[in-house]
DNA sequence: GTCCCGCTGGGAACCGGTTGCCGGGGGTGG
DNA sequence: CCACCCCCGGCAACCGGTTCCCAGCGGGAC
């Protein structure tokens, strides 16, 4: 005898659905729409009736049926390497809060640099029709990254979602696109003058891949810092390798057993200086007597390495806030925009003013 | 004159729908629907014709509308308390990252220990008619939290989903909740046994929140290793604050201050131990020389402290990966389940032979 | 005592998909 | 040559909400 006597109770399995609500309530479910929604004039009885059903039934309207139906918030992507990095953390962290705070739900991807999946993740991300996709971390600048990038924004835009790179390379003008990035250059600048300025003149510098941007920035900040000084360093001190602890590692110690001459290390990143730092201690090195270590980033840590990493602090927390505020605070019409985050560098003790020679 | 006349070209602002394809395929919604889902027997040349069509529109299923209909693929839910923290990232990230191979989408959202957000993210993720809501992180275990979180999860198994705690205090029998631990008591038991076996007697223990389970595990592990071996570890060795740096650094000062009497230090996370060096070395105190050290997660970074930490790992990265395999792999009749994953202390140079006395 | 208006609440269309069911047309076998 | 069947594609209902539009009812004013 099905029909009428469809019995879903309170506690059966099975979501309830804003009708069910209605029949309990007796009323109809546009009413019961409208009492949760807030505005429209419903009188106190029938209020209050539609709420204690709801209560009783423990109902929650679907937000998928309230995204078809058009109302409902929209999610927010972030798309990082891995979340692992102490730097990305606190991106992430930046940016699930204030997305919170604004009332959004975070979709997070880690994509451990795999181009495919970063594509096929944004793909779905049209399909969720979120807000805005938000990429962070920094990536190889070719004509193939730039292009394909821009085919995603234009995508996203076109389905009235945005773009936003954190930390990335910028596409050029035209591109549908918020830009946010940190001085990468400046900071490394400013933290390779104070090396210089402490005496050492052969410095070796511990990078990151030669074709990714945040690196290269870096890399510049460093360079231009000797030729600001009228130096030119010696190209045989220019290591690669990529961000973790044991690429530092690794470096450092072919550094030591190819004898390189240098007083002091510029690293890219705190964990390379971080992995760097052991390898000096493995060889008996006493750091910043015999030679001094800068990194970049501060992450919590620096502090508690011996000696307390001299480093350039970088808003990510911040960084990542600000990549939502802005992501969300425009429409698809809105100006191409460039954010640019200052860095200061935090002096520590694994700096030391270069004695001898 | 409108009706017909809605000419909605391709690069146009505003998402398309099956419909606008099907149009511009000459096909009916259904067929387009059909050689999307490759189900259902379509000739050669109509499935041509709206692949085309599809291809040149650049058209994606609406998520929110599939969902509605009952098809399409659930999200995944994982709560923490900061993403900040190395283990809670490296749980993440076996979490998305597994969530990702099973072809889900992850939620994600960071409570800063605020029950009231954790709460109301949870029943946002009622309303998104999440495939699973993971919970990973400590908390306090009193009846309050039991009775709650058994609400939370019965409220999420009636609406076909299902709440899974990780590395979480579980709530007795009968709760439709899938729960993974690893073993923070033995853990804990082999690393001071460890610490014992080298001569110690008066060992400061650095714990977290008194009613913090994680914390409250690891310090019943430093009291079972005393006993086990007949010692009774004097209380006013035990000092409690929290998992950060900065609280290992405040404690250790405080410890030195007060001068207390000890020989070797357990603190309760890798973080804890760092501040709590630092602290050492601002005393001018030799580690393992003059205090042996250790700590508990074996983050990346503990290879790099100096001297270079002894630690508990722990497998954080799989526990995340367990957590979605095992909350997909179930419907909501499922059994309830338990596991508990092991540990397992990993010797490095912070923990020397108590040599004097 | 009417008339009119404002306050409430319901019916139905719609959002963008999926899918059960049905019907037309062409190929094949008798 | 006719009938049957199968292949393919369209119609319409449905998922779970929202909202436009309209109708009924009650009260106040004349």
């Amino acid at each position: 005898m099905p029909g009428v006597g469809l019995t879903r109770k309170n506690g059966e399995a099975g979501r309830s659905t804003i009708r069910d609500v209605a029949a309990r309530a007796g009323v109809s479910a546009s009413t019961v729409s409208r009492v949760l929604a807030g505005d429209y004039p419903v009188s106190a009885a029938t209020r209050t009736r539609v709420l204690r059903a709801v209560r009783e039934m423990d109902y929650v309207a679907d937000a998928h049926a309230k995204a078809v139906a058009g109302v409902g918030t929209p999610t927010l992507a972030f798309v990082l390497e891995d979340i692992t990095g102490p730097s990305f953390a606190h991106m992430a962290h930046g940016v699930e809060r204030e997305a919170a705070r604004l009332g959004h739900l975070s979709l997070v991807c880690s994509t451990d640099g795999d181009v495919r999946r970063e594509l096929e993740f944004i793909e779905m991300m049209r399909a969720q029709r979120a807000a805005a996709v938000i990429l962070v971390g920094g990536a190889a600048d070719t004509p193939e990254y730039r292009e394909r990038t821009r085919r995603i924004a234009d995508s996203l835009a076109s389905a009235g979602s945005r773009l936003v790179l954190c930390g990335r390379p910028p596409l050029g003008p035209g591109a549908p696109v918020t830009v946010i990035e940190y001085d990468n250059e400046g900071g490394a600048h400013a933290l390779a003058a104070h090396v210089l300025a402490q005496g050492h003149r052969r410095v070796l510098f511990l990078g990151g891949k030669p074709d990714h941007t945040t690196a290269m920035g870096r890399e510049r900040g460093y360079l231009a810092a000797h030729r600001a000084r009228g130096l030119e360093p010696d190209p045989a001190l220019l290591l690669h390798g990529d961000f973790t602890r044991d690429s530092g590692h690794r470096l450092m110690r072919e550094a030591l057993a190819r004898k390189l001459e240098f007083t002091a290390i510029v690293a890219a990143t705190d964990m390379v200086a971080a992995g760097a730092l052991t390898a000096l201690h493995e060889a008996g090195l006493d750091v910043p007597g015999e030679v001094s270590l800068a990194g970049y980033d501060d992450i919590p840590f620096a502090r508690d390495l011996h000696p307390a990493l001299t480093t350039v602090h970088v808003p990510y927390e911040e960084l990542g806030r600000l990549a939502v505020r802005t992501a969300l605070g425009h429409g698809a019409e809105s100006a191409d925009e460039h954010l640019l985050l200052g860095t200061h560098v935090v002096v520590r003790d694994s700096v030391a003013a270069h004695s001898g020679h």
